[in-house]
DNA sequence: CTCGGCCTGCTC
DNA sequence: GAGCAGGCCGAG
C-alpha cells in the first residue's frame, strides 16, 4: 500500500487539482456503526463526516508521514489509506481510466463534489484505511503523538537514527517499520534502504557500527526522495489521484526481486519473513553482522 | 517487542 | 482451498 512516496505524490495531485476550491456536498456511502474508523472522530464518537465536509473550503492539502490532511477552512479531513486506499478526483460521471471501474463502485465509501466540476472519491477495497475529522491543530497534534520524525525533513539526522537504535534487539528493519523511529517506511521502502545501506534486515538495530547507521540514514532519505521524483510505485493497486501509475517499480533493486540475481553482485535475491513481513535482500551485499556473518567467511577462516 | 486480527481479491 | 498482499492497532 502507499508508502510516503505514494502519499507525497497523492498530495501534490490533490494541492494542484482541488486546493482552494469549495465542497458542494459530500456522501458516506458505507457508514459502519461499529468496529470500524471510517466515520469515526478522534474522540471514537460517531459524527456526521458529509455534515463537518459541505460547505467548507479545502485551503491546503498537507501529509505527515503516510497520512494526507485535507486542510478546510474550518476543521481538518485525515485521510489514511491503509493497504489498498485510493483517492480519485475526476469530473463526475467519467471513468477514472480505462483498466479502472466506474465510480463510484462497491468499495467507495466517501464522495466529495467540489465547485468546477471535480469529484473526489475515497476508495478502500480491504478497509484498513481510516478517515478521521479533526476538529483544531490539538486534535491533530494528537493524532500524531506517536509517530517519529519526518525522513525527508531537518529534524531527522543521523544522530536522531542512532539514539533510536541505541541498545534495541529488535531486528533493525522492525524498527523501520515501525512509525516510531522514523515515519513513513513501508516494506517496499524498508527493504530498499536496507539494500542500499548493505545492511542485513534481521541485524540487531542496536550492534549496528556507527557508519552502518551513517549509511542507512543516508539510505532513507535517498531512496524516499528518488522514489518520490518517480511518483512512487505501483505493484498491483498503487494510481495517484489521475489514474496514472508510479514509475519506480522499474528501479527497485530487491522488492519483489525474490529468486532474481543482485543487482551488485548477481547473487540470488533472498526471500524470506522478517518482522513478520515479506522481506527481499542479497545475503552478500547485506551481510550485516547477524547470523550470516558465516556465509560471507566461506571458503577463508570459519567463524569459530 | 511480537503476534493476531482486521478485510477483500488474486494466484497457486 | 490455502496462502499471500504495500499497514496499523491492541493485547500479551
Amino acid at each position: 500500500m502507499p508508502e510516503l512516496p505514494e502519499v507525497e505524490t497523492i498530495r501534490k495531485v490533490l494541492e494542484r487539482k482541488l486546493a482552494g476550491r469549495r465542497i458542494l456536498r459530500a456522501e458516506v456511502r458505507k457508514p459502519r456503526t461499529s468496529g470500524s474508523r471510517l466515520t469515526r472522530g478522534l474522540s471514537g464518537l460517531q459524527i456526521d463526516l458529509a455534515g463537518c465536509l459541505r460547505g467548507r473550503k479545502l485551503k491546503s492539502v498537507r501529509r505527515r508521514a503516510k497520512y494526507l490532511l485535507l486542510e478546510l477552512d474550518h476543521g481538518t479531513l485525515l485521510v489514511h489509506l491503509g493497504m489498498t486506499g485510493q483517492l480519485f478526483a475526476a469530473p463526475a460521471g467519467r471513468r477514472p481510466c480505462c483498466d479502472l471501474p466506474m465510480l463510484p463502485d462497491q468499495h467507495t465509501h466517501l464522495v466529495v463534489d467540489f465547485e468546477g466540476r471535480q469529484r473526489l472519491y475515497f476508495r478502500d477495497i480491504r478497509k484498513f484505511g481510516s478517515l478521521r475529522w479533526l476538529r483544531d491543530r490539538a486534535e491533530e497534534q494528537q493524532a500524531f503523538a506517536a509517530l517519529g520524525p519526518e525522513p525527508l525533513e531537518g529534524e531527522f539526522t543521523s544522530r536522531v537514527l542512532a539514539a533510536g537504535l541505541a541498545g534495541k534487539q529488535a531486528a533493525i528493519k522492525a524498527l523501520l517499520l515501525n512509525q516510531k523511529l522514523v515515519a513513513g517506511l513501508g516494506n517496499i521502502y524498508a527493504d530498499e534502504a536496507l539494500f542500499r545501506a548493505g545492511i542485513a534486515p534481521q541485524a540487531r538495530a542496536g550492534r549496528l557500527r556507527p557508519r552502518q547507521v551513517t549509511r542507512l540514514h543516508a539510505a532513507i532519505r535517498e531512496v524516499l526522495a528518488e522514489a518520490i521524483r518517480f511518483r512512487g510505485t505501483t505493484m498491483s493497486d498503487y494510481f495517484d489521484p489521475e489514474s496514472r501509475r508510479g514509475g519506480f517499480q522499474a528501479r527497485l533493486r530487491v522488492y519483489g526481486r525474490g529468486g532474481e540475481p543482485c543487482v551488485k553482485c548477481g547473487q540470488p535475491v533472498v526471500r524470506s519473513v522478517v518482522a513478520q513481513r515479506g522481506t527481499h535482500w542479497c545475503s552478500r551485499c547485506q551481510a550485516g553482522d547477524g547470523q550470516k556473518q558465516q556465509k560471507k567467511r566461506a571458503g577463508g577462516f570459519s567463524g569459530k
